[in-house]
Parts: structure tokens; C-alpha cells; sequence
DNA sequence: GCCAACGTTGGC
DNA sequence: GCCAACGTTGGC
């Protein structure tokens, strides 16, 4: 009972923060759902998780310096049998650091990063919203107003990119 | 500071 | 599994 009204009282204050914030920003977060996928976020507890093991001095600047509690993002799938937006989270906590980057035995560490001096940044996820099926790259690709996108340009690696809200709207429209 | 070599990403 | 594209590393 607790939890259900916290989480209530968290929404609307979540809502109420992002009417007031302009400059809330809208972003695209890569995972590959083998790994880590829409429903383990789902089913984590409070459904919210930290988004570790980013190591692209580009990704962590937009984490550290750009995101903010309240901004939204698309889960894309990559490296999976249907790559495409699987869903959407939301920021639940600012940029701090990344401890797995210590962690001698966690597969992102990194010797250079320490709690003194933090090399590596993450935030907080929440589960927002599964999509009732994937929005496929291809389908993004073929929709001529969103080639702008930075995740669709070839080669791209970036994990985190920003999407402006004309292309979050019109993606969302896909839907319909 | 240059740039070749390397390891990783990620669609196909 | 292939391979193009990319970011990082390290020799010079």
C-alpha cells in the first residue's frame, strides 16, 4: 500500500516537474536485450534499475552534463533478432558514478576510475511503458522525417543519443 | 600530433 | 559468421 501510493505521489510529482522544465530532453538508450532487455527493467523492483557499464567518453558526457530526472527515453534493442524501440523509461536520478568501474571482477571495470576520482558516470532508469510491438529500425528507417536521427546513420556505435521531440512525437505516432 | 593497429559494435 | 564502421591505444 505504501509502495503503490509513493509511486502514485512519485508520478505526479514527476509529471508536475516536467510541465515546469523547458529544457527537459528526450533521449534513445541502446541495449541488447539479451543482456538486458525492456522486460527485465519491467520486472525489477520499483521497475528501476542503474544503467552501468557505458564507456564512450561522448555517451557519459550527455549522462553527466545533459540528462535529467523527468527526461524520457526510448529503449532500443540492438544485436537481437528484431532491432527497434522497444519501450520507454524515464530518468529517475541525476548522473553518479559508475561503481562497477571498481569492481576488479564486474566486466566493465576499468583501473582508471576511482571513488576518489570517478571516470565513468550512470543514471537511474524507470520503466515507463512496453510498446504492444517493436518499432522496427527498418520502419524507422524508411519514414523520411526522421533521417536525422543519429541512430540510424551507418556505423553508428553511440549508445545514448538525443532525439528532438518533433521525431519522439512522429515516432510515437507509428503506433497508431 | 599523427596514424596504423586493434578491439568492439551491431546490422545483416 | 561476416564485415564495415567506429573509438581507443600506443609507437613514433
Amino acid at each position: 500500500m505504501y509502495r503503490n501510493q509513493r509511486t502514485v505521489i512519485e508520478s505526479a510529482a514527476s509529471l508536475l516537474c516536467r510541465k515546469a522544465n523547458e529544457d527537459m530532453n528526450y533521449w534513445l538508450m541502446k541495449t541488447e536485450p539479451a543482456v538486458f532487455g525492456i522486460a527485465d527493467l519491467k520486472a525489477r523492483r520499483d521497475q528501476t534499475e542503474h544503467w552501468d557499464g557505458v564507456r564512450n567518453y561522448e555517451a557519459r558526457n550527455l549522462m553527466r552534463d545533459r540528462m535529467r530526472p523527468g527526461d524520457q527515453a526510448f529503449l532500443y534493442h540492438s544485436s537481437c533478432a528484431e532491432p527497434g524501440i522497444a519501450g520507454i523509461v524515464s530518468i529517475s536520478r541525476a548522473a553518479y558514478p559508475d561503481f562497477t568501474a571498481w569492481d576488479p571482477t564486474s566486466d566493465h571495470y576499468d583501473a582508471r576510475s576511482t571513488p576518489e576520482r570517478p571516470l565513468w558516470y550512470m543514471v537511474d532508469v524507470r520503466f515507463e511503458r512496453e510498446f504492444p510491438r517493436v518499432i522496427s529500425l527498418k520502419e524507422l528507417k524508411s519514414e523520411p522525417r526522421l533521417q536525422g536521427m543519429r541512430v540510424l546513420r551507418r556505423g553508428n556505435r553511440l549508445s545514448i543519443t538525443e532525439v528532438v521531440p518533433e521525431e519522439w512525437h512522429l515516432i510515437l505516432g507509428l503506433l497508431d
